[in-house]
DNA sequence: TGATATTAGTCATTCAGTGAGTATATTCCG
DNA sequence: CGGAATATACTCACTGAATGACTAATATCA
């Protein structure tokens, strides 16, 4: 039960949980995940190679996956990572939790959770729209109980409230549509 | 013309601008900086007070702020820090700049950048606001032809990718709603 | 009188993200 | 057939965002 460092603040957002979902399909290197982040999940995270490699280094000092140092007659080594069971740990801990209700988080975060459910099980991502959405219009109310309490003469103040509720009020609807998009077994 | 450093990347995103705007206003200490920064754009910015140190020793280092130690009896020395040339040249092409068109850049920089225009004269935020709309709205475009480029058959990138298009459509709408708000003299 | 808030700041650390560099193998083009 | 581009596979050093813990003095209120 090595669980030392297992609760680290939940990530200000990189592809780290996308990194362990792809894993947790199958081993591979860095560049193949690279590769594989690109093509299933190009348009929502943008990472460089360089920077997978860094996060993969990271998510191995933490011990939530494990390289093997292949050695190649003339070519440098290769690195195949495996996911550990802390790794597998907090990636289900992750599928199972609701992203922040920012739009960002949503649009990247949990679009790429969403994406990890449905490869599982449709039905399962239909679920994770409903808790977002609930946990996202309760936000809601509360952002607007919060611009009600700013002084209208802080014009800017307002308008970036206001901005920031009318966005995720998008979000709402923009969830909604995606349910009927995801083709479900019925 | 010392233009050592000048030309750094348009940054990722932090009050760095919102600081030299101020310190135009007039020279502060970081304390006060911190403050006028919660009071005027608390909502947009969220900088705790050690980013906001960290801000300013960075901004000192690349000349754009010198500060000036006042020594007191007692207690701890004071920073005084005010704007030079080249801090004040630096805010100034951020000022006639345009913001990056992400959900992000807008509602946080430009609104920041809306909040400086406003202060000098209200016709200038209008006009930004125009300008920054025109730029969100040929991205928008750009990204429209992207996503009709997109495999149907990814349909988490073609979810990412509407999801994105959406938020800026509306991003649009609420800006020239922005410009009802926004007094002008008439 | 003692607790708490305000003023004013430092320091160390983690993590995001970029860019340049290294090295080898394959493939394509003329 | 040779050279150029591209794909594979990775390292390193850096800037910068952001947080949290800490220091230290004064003011204020109960």
């Amino acid at each position: 039960m090595t669980n030392i460092n297992e609760y680290r603040r939940t990530s200000g957002l990189s592809p780290e949980y996308a990194l362990l979902g792809l894993l947790e399909q199958s081993p591979a290197h860095g560049y193949e995940l690279h590769q594989k982040l690109l093509e299933n999940l190009g348009e929502i995270w943008h990472a460089s190679l360089s920077q997978t490699y860094n996060i993969l280094t990271r998510l191995e000092e933490q011990g939530f996956i494990q390289g093997t140092t292949q050695e190649q007659e003339k070519r440098p080594a290769k690195r195949r990572f495996r996911l550990t069971a802390a790794g597998k740990r907090r990636f289900e801990a992750w599928m199972s939790s609701i992203s922040a209700c920012s739009v960002r988080a949503i649009r990247v975060e949990f679009m790429t959770r969403l994406y990890f459910l449905y490869t599982r099980d449709p039905a399962d991502a239909l679920e994770a729209i409903q808790a977002q959405n609930e946990a996202l219009q309760a936000h809601i109310v509360r952002l607007k109980e919060r611009l009600s309490n700013i002084d209208s003469g802080q014009i800017f103040n307002c308008m970036g409230m206001s901005l920031r509720i009318r966005q995720l009020e998008v979000l709402v609807e923009s969830l909604n549509e995606c349910k009927t998009q995801i083709p479900i077994g019925s």
